[in-house]
Order: structure tokens, then sequence, then C-alpha cells
DNA sequence: ATAACATACGAAACCGATTTCGTGTTAACA
DNA sequence: TGTTAACACGAAATCGGTTTCGTATGTTAT
């Protein structure tokens, strides 16, 4: 890199002191309108540029939000990191970002880095290792050091902290209640294992609908998907047990499950609806497309980033820790 | 933010100087075994950590690589980042991405922030707007600058730096070879507007294979998709053309060509072969799967971050500028 | 003529580290 | 006993800015 042009070297060029050229730049009163003049020339010419470093030094404040997520290449986070960078740049804010990849090491790794004053605060969603670690030292660290922290997401009851969540419970039931309402009667779940807390969530949303309109006995076809097994295999399975609707806890699982009911021989809506979480470009772009919880993941990105901010520049008022709910809407498209 | 405990609080507290305490921290052999023993037992205690930013001006390298990229809820962008995440995270670097949101003004004010000191050297994926406007200024004034530059994906001819492109020629030539070698012979390819260089290079790879098969009178059969108007329409007077195979020049509009196809009444891949480019989530799980090539994001964000750490770490050698070519392949699935 | 004050600028401290160089103490050696 | 070297540490410069405070000069009021 070429040697930068400092206040130094003005100074030293126009043969007047650091102070003059700093505040002659920042237009201050005490200096002289010809000297100024001079300074500002100068410094145009040679494209002067303040040294950020040294300015986040000297105010200690870097105007800079770390951003620990758990994975980048998945529609819902990119729409999230979309959302966050939005309301960080309207309020003059940069974000850095780093990934755990969902490993608890990566994180604790991203966080020590990131909170040795490189950013003026974090937001994180926690990794699935340190979900099922259960060692949250690391984050009640930051939280003893009072550094700004807003987690979105994958949340922790015992941190005491400002939250952003999705209402996945609210999600599910509203999934379940539209596939109710178009007549189905046996509705299979396609959730995650338990220590995964969304699969949880809006399974409780899926029994609380079922419940509401007394399908409980004849429904309730709740199934954990195992990961590490052929999950198609795990799909014909349900579909063996003679049901009429699936509600799948993601995308993914939606469109496979599209692709076994036809495998099977039989036909989306018609013989089995199927409603998917996250509306993503799968559920728009596949055929049939598919009806989906939408999450939006902007918002929360967005209100995440907002209420962090609001945490750093107003220290002083030292509220008590906020939860956000995002609400999810119903996104009805062909396969329901 | 909690005061945090510096080499100042230390070096009080234990009656010590600073310079003691940090040569002590860092193991230095001026230091007795005693002295360095206290020290590091009171840092550990009150869980001291140097700070970030004062490392980086003294050692005027910040270990922190800025990404600027045109968007991010994008498959092959959000990929494209994750290697440059893994590369830079592999080689001790950190990254602070940016979004131009295809703006060019946007690209320009990221760059100002990222190139004044924040950063060690930039990754750059130009916006849109600004290869329309071919104002190029604010990236000759970093090579000028002699800041680190890689450019990868959108890139400029005219600004010498290093490179990292997709064989878009090559990927288009594959893609229509494939389908030749199904034997189709009448094949549309749904392009883009010739501003956006991608279109034009895949367009060429098509014609090129049909040259070679000697199908450019039958065939040659591409159309530029205006954006503006309705997407599934222009599609409809592809198909009317009697044709056997469409190449489409993205993910998107693979699968809204498929149905479009079936609207018509025709069948994927029996009556016409659809191909894409970009194989991402998409292409992946609709019913029919498609065919597509990899445009292997991840390699090329690797190796771009890989080019410009070297740059960053061996500036003395001076090489000349490079361009890496990452060469895609084809995904073949149901669709062809 | 002198006190009072505004003007225009510089010296120095500061942000939080590292590092060079200098120095006082002690031990070893001639 | 005097010289030298090793040891252990501190003072001060440095990175690149900002800001407080002090001060020389000129102007105005008394």
């Amino acid at each position: 890199m070429k040697q930068k042009i400092t206040i130094k070297t003005i100074s030293k060029e126009l043969g007047v002191s650091t102070s003059t050229v700093s505040k002659a730049l920042r237009d201050s009163h005490e200096i002289s309108a010809e000297t100024k003049e001079r300074i500002k020339a100068y410094a145009d010419f040679f494209n002067y540029k303040p040294n950020n470093l040294a300015l986040q030094l000297r105010n200690q404040k870097t105007k800079v939000i770390g951003v620990i997520l758990p994975k980048i290449v998945h529609h819902f986070f990119s729409t999230v990191i979309k959302g966050i960078e939005k309301g960080a740049s309207e309020k003059g804010y940069h974000i850095m970002v780093c990934f755990s990849n969902e490993s608890y090491q990566s994180e604790v790794d991203n966080l020590k880095v990131l909170s040795n004053g490189s950013v003026d605060g974090l937001l994180i969603s926690v990794a699935k290792e340190t979900l099922q670690n259960e060692d949250f030292k690391h984050l009640q660290d930051l939280v003893n050091e009072e550094i700004p922290l807003v987690m979105f997401d994958r949340v922790l009851d015992s941190i005491d902290c400002d939250k952003v969540i999705v209402d996945d419970i609210g999600g599910g039931y509203k999934a379940t209640k539209h596939l109710i309402e178009q007549g189905r009667k046996r509705i299979a779940m396609l959730s995650t294992p338990a220590h995964v807390n969304i699969g949880v969530l809006r399974e409780k949303g899926y029994t609380r609908a079922l419940k509401e309109f007394n399908l409980l006995e004849s429904s309730n076809l709740a199934i954990e998907v195992d990961d590490n097994s052929d999950l198609k295999e795990q799909i014909f399975k349900v579909i063996d047990k003679d049901i009429d609707a699936i509600f799948a806890v993601n995308e993914i699982y939606a469109a496979v499950a599209i692709r076994a009911i036809r495998e099977k021989g039989m036909k989306v809506p018609e013989d089995i609806s199927v409603v998917g979480f996250t509306d993503g470009l799968i559920s728009e772009y596949s055929s049939p497309s598919i009806t989906a919880i939408v999450q939006h993941g902007f918002t929360m990105g967005k209100q995440a980033v907002e209420l962090l901010i609001d945490r750093i520049e107003n220290e002083s008022e030292n509220l008590p820790p906020a939860t956000k709910v995002i609400s999810s809407t119903l996104n009805i498209r062909e396969s329901s």
C-alpha cells in the first residue's frame, strides 16, 4: 500500500502544527479563513482521508456492528443480513459478518475477536452445537462486560439481553389451521429433533391448532426427522399412515415431501396438501408452488439492529432487556 | 459498555510500568519469571484482552478484508461469501461485508469508508449501475493508492488488478452441447439484456456450440429477457417457435420456463428439455429437478480471497495482476 | 497608556497498545 | 577493587488523529 498522507505530512509541508491542520479540516472557528483555505486545498489536492482506526481509537467507538451467524447459504439468514445491513447503514453503521458454521468453537473464537474493541455491539444467532452443549459462558461474559448484545432467531432464555424472535408457535398454528380449514383431517408434521428449538415451537403451534379443532386424537402425526438417515424414506413412512396433509418445518422438507407424494402416485394438493415453513425461492418457484409461512427475515434483521443501535447510543438509560416477536404470515400457493 | 481493563490499569494496580506489563504478557525474556507470573495472574483474573484498534493502529494492519457485493439474497453470492469467509478465516483474517444493492452511489460510499484504514484489502463485485454508468474512477483511485484489490464475478477490463471470474463462455457451451447431444435441434436461449455481461458471455458459448454442430441456421433462438415485462409471457412466445430445448441464463428463468411449458400442455423433458445456469436450491428441489451449470461460487470466493491475502502479505514482490478463471461444470438432473 | 479581550495558533495530553533505548542493580571476572 | 556483563525494568517514541489549554499578537475600551 502506498504511504498514506496524514495530518502530520500536511502540517510539515505547510509549516503549521498538527492541531491547526486538524482544526482547519474540521472547520474550527479558531483558525483563520485563509489558513483554512490553504490547508483544505492541500488536503483536497492530495486526497487526504482521515484514518479510521485512529478516529475509532480516539472516539472509543467504531460505528461497526458485529454479526455472528450460524450459516449464510440459507435464504432466511441472507434475508436477515440484508435487513441488518439496511438498518445499520441507515444509521451510519457498518457490519462485520462472521460465521460460526454451527460450531461452538468457531462461535467462541469469533466472539473473542469481535468483542475486543472492533465493534460497538453484537448481533448473534446461536450455533446448533452451542445449543446442544448448553455452554453459554462466552455469551454470559459478553453480558457481564456490558457489551451491547442482541440475540435473534436462535436465542437463549438464560442470557439477559435484547432478543428478536420469530413467532414460531403462531406460525405452526396458522399453517395447521389453514390445512384444517381446507377440510384436512389427518395432518402430519415433519419436525426437527427435540434439541432444535424451532421444531419444538412450531410443533406446539401445530398441536394447539389440532386441539382447538378437536383433531388431536385423529391427527397428531408429528415425526422428528433424523438428518442422518434418508429424508425421503422417512417421508414415505409418514405418507403410508393414510394422511391428507403435511406441515413441514422447513422449505426443503416440504419440497422433498411433494416429490415423495408424487412418487407414491398421489397428487398435490388433490390427495395431500403441503404447507412449508420459511418462504424462500424453493416455495416460490417449484411446481406446484408451495404454500408457506413467511418468516420476514428482513424485518427481523432490521429490528434487531435497530434495537442494538438504540442500546449503543442510549447506554445511560439502562432499560431492561426487551424481546420482540416478529409475527409470521401465511403465503397461500398451489400446494394447498 | 463497562470500562475495559487496559494495560495502564494493570500497570497502576501492580505498580509497574506499562512497558513491563506489555512485555510480561508477551512473555518477553526481559521480564523476570515472578513478575510475569504476577502480571499474568492479574490479567487472567480480570479477563484482560488487548484492544484491537490499538493493535491495528500500531501494526498498520487490521487483518480484516472488506467485501463489497451487489446483493446478498442470492444463492450464488451467498455461496461466494461462504468461500471468502472460509479462505479468510483459514489465514486469520476477518471479513467486513457491505452491499451496494446494485447502486453506484452505495458502492462509492462503501468503498470510501472501507479504504480509510479499516481493511487491509478489498474484494469487489461491481454493481449493475456502475457497469452501466461506466464511471470507474472510484476503483481506479483504489488501484492508484495501491490498496490491494481483487475483483470477482463482475469485473472490469479497464481496471488493472487481480480478477477471478466464472467461465461463462465455457458454461454456455457445455450446457448447449449437452442439449445437442441429447438430440435436440431447436434450442432456445433465455438471455439477459446486452449490458449485463454474463448474458453476453453465456450466449457466446451457446452460439459456439451451435456453430460446432452446424445448428446455427436452424437453432440460434436467443432472446433477451426484459425484466420489466412479464417473464412468463415472453417465454410463451419462445415456446411457440416450435423448440425442443431451452437454455436459461439463470435458475429462475429455468424454473419459470418449466412452469410455462407445462401450462402449454407439454412435458419436461419429453417435449422440451430445460437447462439452467447457477445450480442453487431451486434446481435441486424443484420437480423435475433442473439440469444446471454449477458455478462453484464457493471456489470463486475462496480463490479470490487467497489471491488478495497473497497480495497483502507479499506486497514487495509486485507481481503483475493475474486473472483466474473458475471453470463451470454441468450437473445433469431430470429436466434434460 | 494600560487593562481587557478577541484572534490565531502551538504544545501537549489522550486513546491503548508495542518497542527501542537507556539505566540502576547485582553478579562475575580479572 | 575496578570493569564488565547480565538482568530487570522504566521512559519515551510511535501509530494518526482530536481536544484542552496556554500564549503571543493585535485590537478595543477606559
